[in-house]
Formats: C-alpha cells, structure tokens, sequence
DNA sequence: CGGCGACTTGATACGTCTCAAACTATGTGG
DNA sequence: CCACATAGTTTGAGACGTATCAAGTCGCCG
C-alpha cells in the first residue's frame, strides 16, 4: 500500500465539497508519515491519551468505542477505507473514546503537527477537515435516534443501510455486496442491544429476505425495502456532494 | 440586549483553546446582524433548510431536535447561553435536524457569508469554529452511551450533571442552582424514555435527596454524589481549558 | 484432538412502555 | 371573578420488548 493510495483516498474525501489546489493537494500528501498493518480487534488510540498523529483507514473497519466502569461497551462510531478515525486530537487536548480496529486493517498515519500548519496556512484545508467532522456529528446524532427510539429490527436494517451507503460512497459494494466484517457482539454494543437479541434480529432480517448476512459478507437484495424498514434517510450522510462517479485511482 | 454583550459571549467561547487577535475580535463583532425575542417552544431552524444565518443563543435554551414518522421525537442537543446552534449550515448544504427553543429565549443572529469569508482569511477561527464543532461531537457521543447503556435513573442524572455543568461553565449557577426550564415531555425526548418513566425517575432522584427540581429551578445538592449515580465523567465537555476565571462582561 | 470464539436457541426475568385517569397550576373569555 | 380550557405533573395497572442466564452447535486453529 503505498502513500499514493492514502493521498488520493484522503484527497477524495476532503475534496467532496469543493476541488483544492495541486499545491494544497501536494502538502496533503507530504504530512504523510508511514502505513502501519494491524489484525483484527487491535488497539489504536486509548481514551485519554493524545496520540501524536492522526489515522487515516486505508484497508478494513475501525472502531471508536467507550467502556463503562461496568464492562459495557458502546461502540459509537466507525470507520471504513477513506475515514480519519481520530481527526479530533488535532484539536482537542484529548480523545474522549477509544480507538480500535475490527478487522484486520491497513492505517496510514498522518504527522499532528504537519497537520495542524496545514490547516493554519490553508483556511480551506481547514474547513474541509471541519466538514468532515460535521458529517461525523451528523452521524452520530442520527445513531442516537436510532439506539432512542427505534425497535431493534428498524435498528438493525439503518445501521446495516448506513454502513452500505458509506461502502458504495468508497468503491467498496458489488452486485450489492460488501464486505461486513463486524461480529454479533460488535453490532450489539453498536445499537445498544444483547448478543442474543441481535441474533434474534438478523435471523429475522435474513427470513424477512431483505438481506443475506454470512461469511463477514452482507447482500442487501432490495435497497429501498430495507431502507422503508430502517426508517432511513441518507440525508445525513451528505454524500450527495460526493464525486462518486470516480473510480479510486490505483497506487 | 446589545451586540457587545453578543460579541463578548462567542468570543469567550471560541477564545476557550487560544487567545485571538483584537483584530479577529472585530471582525466577529462586525459579522453580528440582529438579536430576536422568541417565545417558549418555538420554531428557529427546519429540518432540510438552508438557513441564511447562524444563531447564538444568548438567553434561555434551543435544542436541536428529529421528529419520526410516527410522531415520536428526539432530542439531540440543546443550547444554552453562549452556543451556537445551527453552525453546521456554514459547511455543509442543508440542516440535518430543527431547531427550537425550550423557554423564551433570546438569539443572535450572525451572516452566514461573513462568517464564511471570516473561515477563509482566518485559519485560526476556522480553527477556533471547528474546535466547537467537535466539543459538540464528543456530547453527542456520549448521549449515545447515555442512552444506550445507562439506567433511566443514571440516564437523568448524567443530563442533570452536563447541563449544570455546561450552565456553570457561563456563569448560570448560583448557589449549587440554576434555571431548568425543560418539561418533563422534553427530558423524555432527551433521554428516549416515555414521560411517565420521566417522571418516576425524578421522583426517585428527588427522594434520595440528590437534587430539587421544581418551578423549572434545579439544585444539585452534592455534584459529586449525582455525579458517582451517573457515572459521570466531565472531560467530554472540554470544560478544564475555559478561561472560566473571568467574569462576563457587562454590555 | 482440544480449545476457543462466534453463532444459535430456549426459558424466564425485568425495565420500561402504554393506557387510563386524576390532579395542579396557569391563563382566558364571559 | 368565576368557569373552563390547556399544559404539565403524578399515580396505578397491565403489557411488551429486550435482557439475562443457560446450554449447545459449528468452524477454525494450534
């Protein structure tokens, strides 16, 4: 995986509400410090700490989670390839949860330092990165609603429609097929529900015939039905600005 | 209300990670338009619009909030004197949820196309914009957990624990007290319980002597206690960096 | 072959919801 | 100034969604 990769993902990404110029696109690429490979479940920034660079998710899923003092776990956000999973250290004295990944995963790092010049010398360097983080706020939120006030099943199929949104958004859904690497207690710790109930829940999805979920793969086999069924408006997203009609340019 | 008292509120807040510039200090100034007088529980944002300003609440509380199909609702964040509640239109095209008001409140209104052309000259209050942005983040992640992992007991008590906390951070607590203006409908919004558990829930926070609330007054006896019940950890606000010393000025 | 993580299934318990109704405070028009 | 409407709070009883506990299966890897 070379820096390139990371570059044009990262550029793509930041580039979705308006086009850069080849100088910004140029020091993007030079704040890039190295790739590091990591297997699944692996830790990547500890609540509390203040990690000196910034990752950026090249290959797999990351995670960012918070344990209570009880053992329980809520996930509360992911990452999937093109996503900074700890943009917030730029700024803040520390991460508030921590970070690790869920499947085997592939992270390039990115200098806090360099990053922070950047974004004191370009004005819209830096509001890209503020956007980014608006479109995470916006995530969030809609998750709250999701884990408030929908039944487990309409919770189920919007965190299933969200994750395949933002997939396609990066190249990664064929046939209407990705890649979903989460385990049942990761799902569960992610919509605020047991192991048991989540497996109660898929089975009902899969019997439902809206998905096929084996394998770590999903199938949704009808879009707009699952959507109807999760209560989903992909508004929140704000994908809708993205240049999705580029293909991801090889290394 | 004058724009001084406007101006001096926001700086403060933007100010909290660094000092700006008497210069950046003007130009905020000059970005202010209006101040409006707004009853209790009215409308300010719709869901979907594109706003042509940004509104600092200066007195009383909004919050920003997602209505379902069915009719139920959720609240997702609330604002008090000194936040901005609808930043996010500055970056990204369209609201993700509305905005409202709790009590009569009173709102400054700032030009969304100055504060864009303040972003684009000065990285360091894009800097200082985004810093709040992610402050905002953080409480919505941990609403999430809130809602997803606690009891409706230590549910209440941690919203209890942020807004004092958020409200002393301005100077609005007096006496271990402070205004608290939310019906118990819009803590069960908040906190995606059903009204009627709401209202059990204060009462078993009342009878174990932790806080009083009534006549939209809250006193919190001993914060460290309710804290402990909420297993609450006030580092997700971004409070400790305050200049929380210094008084607000008078207009 | 044994062990372990992930998934599946059944039975029971419990936290919270829903429905229903009474009560209080506040404000309004006759 | 009273009668009434309205919004908010309080209380009771029963229903329901999801949690918990328990146990067993399957596949993979050492």
């Amino acid at each position: 995986m070379s820096t390139s990769l990371l570059a044009s993902l990262l550029i793509r990404k930041l580039e979705r509400f308006g086009p850069w110029s080849s100088d910004e696109r140029q020091r993007i690429h030079d704040a890039i410090d190295s790739t590091i490979r990591l297997p699944a479940h692996a830790h990547l920034v500890q609540e509390g700490e203040t990690p000196d660079g910034i990752h950026l998710v090249l290959e797999g899923f990351a995670c960012g989670y918070k344990l209570l003092p009880d053992g329980r776990r809520q996930i509360v956000s992911y990452s999937v390839p093109g996503d900074l999973c700890d943009l917030r250290t730029t700024l803040l004295p520390q991460m508030d949860c921590s970070i690790g990944t869920i499947s085997h995963a592939v992270v390039g790092r990115l200098s806090r330092e360099r990053l922070t010049e950047l974004t004191l010398h370009s004005p819209r360097m830096a509001r890209a990165f503020w956007q980014t983080t608006l479109v995470e706020q916006a995530i969030a939120r809609e998750w709250l609603i999701n884990v408030g006030q929908r039944t487990a099943f309409s919770r189920a199929a919007h965190l299933l429609c969200e994750m395949f949104l933002r997939l396609r958004a990066v190249g990664l859904v064929k046939d209407n097929s990705c890649e979903f690497p989460l385990t049942q207690t990761e799902i569960a710790d992610t919509l605020a529900l047991s192991t048991v109930h989540v497996n109660r829940t898929l089975m009902e999805l899969r019997r439902s015939g809206l998905i096929t979920l084996r394998d770590k793969h999903l199938t949704i086999h009808h879009l707009p039905a699952l959507e109807a069924a999760a209560g989903f408006d992909p508004g929140y997203l704000h994908l809708e600005a993205t240049h999705d009609d580029d293909v991801i340019p090889d290394a």
